[in-house]
DNA sequence: TAAAGTTTTAAACGGTGTTTTAAACGGTCT
DNA sequence: AGACCGTTTAAAACACCGTTTAAAACTTTA
């Protein structure tokens, strides 16, 4: 029992280390086996195939990540002050775990077709609370209108995107490690300041 | 002679499509040999190996896609003209060929290492013109003072990023192929407005 | 037209990745 | 004690994969 917690657990990190490090494609299970400190045919017994595996792994990933967030759409707080917090709070998850962009894009990629995986990510999209508040504030004039849509996918470009292209950040600039954090944690201000100066009303 | 030209051409096409498609992993050299129409060694006698011709494929990509960019970055074009012509350029380019975005991002974490591919998707990337431009408009007081590199990750992030997610967004949207292409058509004056706003100068 | 060069073919090689099988292990219960 | 259970092991089966080979089929050239 206690054994065999033990060992599911160890699979399941040794794998989603190497899943998010290589990509699902690039790791076998061999070399999974062989971090986990497990025999082979165990990754059968716990998980009935790689896939599988994956997919435990991958919905895990998805839903840890985006509880904080979605709690944070989902409040009502006021548009500008949510803004400001989504992005920073994003951002900091990204910085923690910075290949999860790339990871879930080419998770995308894979499985283009495939709705099950695009259902899961969904939860991670905008949500209704968000949408009506732009919409709201829209006709108050508080703000301008605007496609919510548009807001989002400016939003989540903004923040997500420069993980993905780290590395050519990096070798363009001739940044560091730390640099590159510092770099981001700059985008900390910049972000929530660029999407909201394009909401303000017109003057 | 011309024989042979006509099958390196039609293996070169068939794998394109392929890597694009499915990514470089999960297409096998069987599978470009069918979709070409082939025998499986051709693959090898024209370009050495499965990597190599995917090293040709990507230079291709590379090249063909980003010599247009690159000129408009390095004219002398008004900043905020050339904001709005580099973006709605690469919009058209990207529209044209969609799954161009995903394919270079998985290059970029397949490859995190390796500089060779880096060096050359760079080239896809901001020109010292353009930097230079952008300081100098600065210091002249014209626009607000920036790093010049947190303005182009801004650009690229808001032009390249949706193309990644298409399928989120078309999936949480209900969209059809054809209300994407509108949404995106819409990206394409609403990104450099956001842009130049953010770039003005405070009242 | 025969030799030389180029292109294409079918088959096979060595390797790796995934899954299955059957036996062994170590507790627990009767 | 022996039978039983979930767990673990080692081995092998199976399916591909990228690459190589050696010979056949063609072009070209002389």
């Amino acid at each position: 029992m206690s054994k065999s917690k033990n060992t599911e657990q160890k699979i399941f990190d040794a794998a989603t280390e190497l899943f998010l490090e290589k990509g699902v494609d690039r790791t076998s299970v061999r070399e999974i086996a062989a971090k986990a400190g497990i025999n082979l045919a165990l990754m059968n017994y716990y998980f009935r195939s790689k896939e599988n595996l994956f997919g435990s792994i991958f919905s895990m990933l998805v839903q840890k990540n985006s509880e904080e967030l979605i709690r944070i759409l989902d409040s009502d707080m006021e548009l500008f002050e949510k803004i400001r917090q989504y992005v920073g709070v994003y951002i900091d998850m990204l910085s923690e775990n910075p290949l999860l962009v790339s990871f879930v894009m080419s998770i995308l990629h894979r499985s283009r077709e495939r709705i099950t995986e695009m259902k899961v990510i969904s939860s991670l999209y905008s949500t209704d609370q968000f949408t009506r508040q732009i919409l709201d504030e829209g006709k108050k004039g508080n703000i301008r209108r605007t496609d919510p849509t548009q807001i989002f996918v400016d939003m989540l470009s903004l923040i997500a995107f420069p993980f993905a292209i780290k590395m050519l950040v990096i070798d363009k600039n001739n940044f560091t490690e730390e640099e590159f954090g510092e770099f981001i944690l700059e985008r900390k201000k910049r972000i929530p300041e660029l999407l909201i100066e394009s909401l303000r009303p017109p003057r």
